[in-house]
DNA sequence: TAAGCTTATGAAATCGGTTGTATTAATGAC
DNA sequence: GTCATTAATACAACCGATTTCATAAGCTTA
């Protein structure tokens, strides 16, 4: 393994002055320069980030802490592109992208907190937003930098974050059912913790109440087992009701698959979130919103990556588009 | 934030004592191992990883690769099980779980290299077996160390990896279905250059030849908008096909929507592999082969992190298990 | 031409650990 | 009681970078 000092031999300069060309110091001159880098080329010199780490006193991770619960395991191929768009910028930067998983909060507290306390993660990164997070305290707790995705349930200006516009989004599913003449709009959340689902709540809310419609909203549970029963009830309680909404595309599909055998007279449309592999499988497809994960994996990442300008915090809204398929009838 | 020094000087020792405290060298006496346990505890001293790796030359990190492909985006949830058991071992053991994604074989190379040549990585871990995978042959040119996750294409004695049985897998799918009474059973795979598929392609043909029985596999298409095509080209072609197998359950979810406009006269009975979540939200719910992708995580990882006894490869073969659902019909 | 300023570079300390060797104390043999 | 041997610990060099401070060279200016 080829060092800085090989470099500095080779170069017939000094260890410090190689340094200095490797952090673009603009006291060397441009001889030199040229000098150490032909050097460098020549021996394929690649710094030792060990020994870099160790003298800058940090380090060039971001650690990536996915949801602990397994109520999030659905969107499983969202995180999975939330991921490859934060390698993308990573591995741009120079920086290494480190998971941080765990069966229950437990486990993933302990992991957090070793790589923390080993000096491991510069900053980490909270792949989602849910209230009351104990993560989250802990990270506050422990003086640790970090980014969220998604908007943080309370405090939002104090913390840096990046995330769709969730109610605008919820507004947009709900107005596009109210073009194609829906009136009685069904809402289906499974909790309303995570603040992915209270903001398209929220948004759904405010349509139909801008709309002068009632609304109806349900809670649904994760379990498909009882899926079906809730389901039918909720359309024996309401049977007006000609399109549901629900907030992931996984929920969407069980809710189609549970809806045949309860043999209804009329059609229930159906519009969902994520635009994830689920909703190509749903047959009819499903009309979902693209939220853009990789783009908003790239950006959580670049704002993680630049803390430098942290004069005050700053927040990104990724932008969101409906993808019509074949789940929403005129009515 | 206290450093091994600050424990030495509490403890009245020196610090390479207390090295050797923290390393368990045997040359320390109890006595004093208690007194300096004590001084780290009262300073809550954690030891800096980047001082650590640095005199030791290695680091405490895994290097996992996904699959640069999107062909293999079906397995999302699969990945995520294994990367949570992988991320289980390595915090037991202080280790760093760092991925490396990519778009395309060029962006994933350039990701590795980078990851490999700073030294950040210690050793790693190919998520999928591939024939004549470019990102394998980038490992063993640059001389790094790693473990596959399935079963290597050639040369499996010479590779450390931990797979499923597959080839028997596939067997027992067959005998499975055999059992209940099926004869004209139909193999569906995507991609025969994935080592999975092609074993448990095998094992179904093997099942097949010791019955007596004509084997019929076939290519399908990842795309959705062309598997209906091809499914109601398959079932003209062999009307007597009363079962399908498929090598995943996305794809079996896919099959099984793609069949009902078909509206065959007979039950197509299906079974499929990795007991997903897509096998539950299947109408009717997919029986699938367990094949414990945590368990696999957590035994890949082990293999990594162990390579001391590096005197030779060794293997590891995780059991599966069929999990009876209801989308299999006794014939 | 000597004093005063820049500018570019080098020497050495430092980051926080590990480890080979020297040193000291303790033990045992005669 | 002395010497050889062993056990436990300290000293100092080292891992591969960064960075402060000193210094030498080059340039102005009086």
């Amino acid at each position: 393994m080829t060092t800085l000092k090989d470099v500095a031999r080779l170069a017939n300069v000094s260890a410090s002055t190689v340094s200095r060309v490797l952090n673009h110091n603009p006291a060397i001159s441009t001889a030199t320069q040229k000098k150490v880098l032909r050097a460098m080329q020549k021996l394929r010199y690649v710094p030792n980030s060990n020994a870099r780490n160790l003298a800058l006193q940090h380090t060039m991770t971001l650690g990536v802490i996915l949801p602990a619960t397994q109520a999030m395991v659905f969107s499983n191929p969202f995180f999975v592109a939330l991921i490859q768009g934060i390698n993308h910028i990573c591995s741009q930067n120079n920086y290494l992208t480190a998971v941080a998983t765990g069966d229950d909060i437990q486990e993933l507290q302990q992991t957090i907190t070793m790589m923390a306390q080993q000096n491991k993660i510069r900053q980490f990164i909270l792949l989602y937003s849910q209230k009351n997070d104990p993560i989250l305290q802990i990270l506050q707790q422990l003086g640790l930098r970090y980014v969220i995705l998604g908007k943080p349930f309370e405090n939002s200006q104090a913390m840096p974050y990046v995330d769709n516009d969730n109610i605008l989004a919820g507004t947009d599913v709900t107005t596009y059912l109210l073009k194609q003449g829906h009136r009685a709009i069904g809402f289906l959340y499974s909790d309303l913790s995570q603040m992915v689902q209270a903001d398209r709540l929220l948004g759904y809310q405010r349509a139909m109440q801008q709309s002068g419609l009632p609304q109806h909203a349900f809670q649904i549970n994760d379990d498909y087992e009882q899926l079906q029963t809730q389901l039918r009830h909720i359309m024996a309680l309401k049977p007006e009701i000609t399109a549901l909404i629900t907030t992931d595309d996984m929920q969407a599909l069980a809710v189609q698959q549970a809806l045949v055998p309860l043999d209804l007279k009329r059609h229930i449309s159906q519009i969902s979130f994520n635009n994830s592999i689920f909703a190509r499988v749903a047959r009819p497809m499903l009309t979902s919103v693209e939220v853009f994960p990789v783009k908003l994996g790239e950006e959580v990442a670049r704002l993680a990556i630049q803390d430098h300008a942290e004069t005050f915090v700053s927040n990104l809204i990724i932008p969101h588009r409906i993808i019509e398929r074949s789940s929403v009838w005129t009515q």
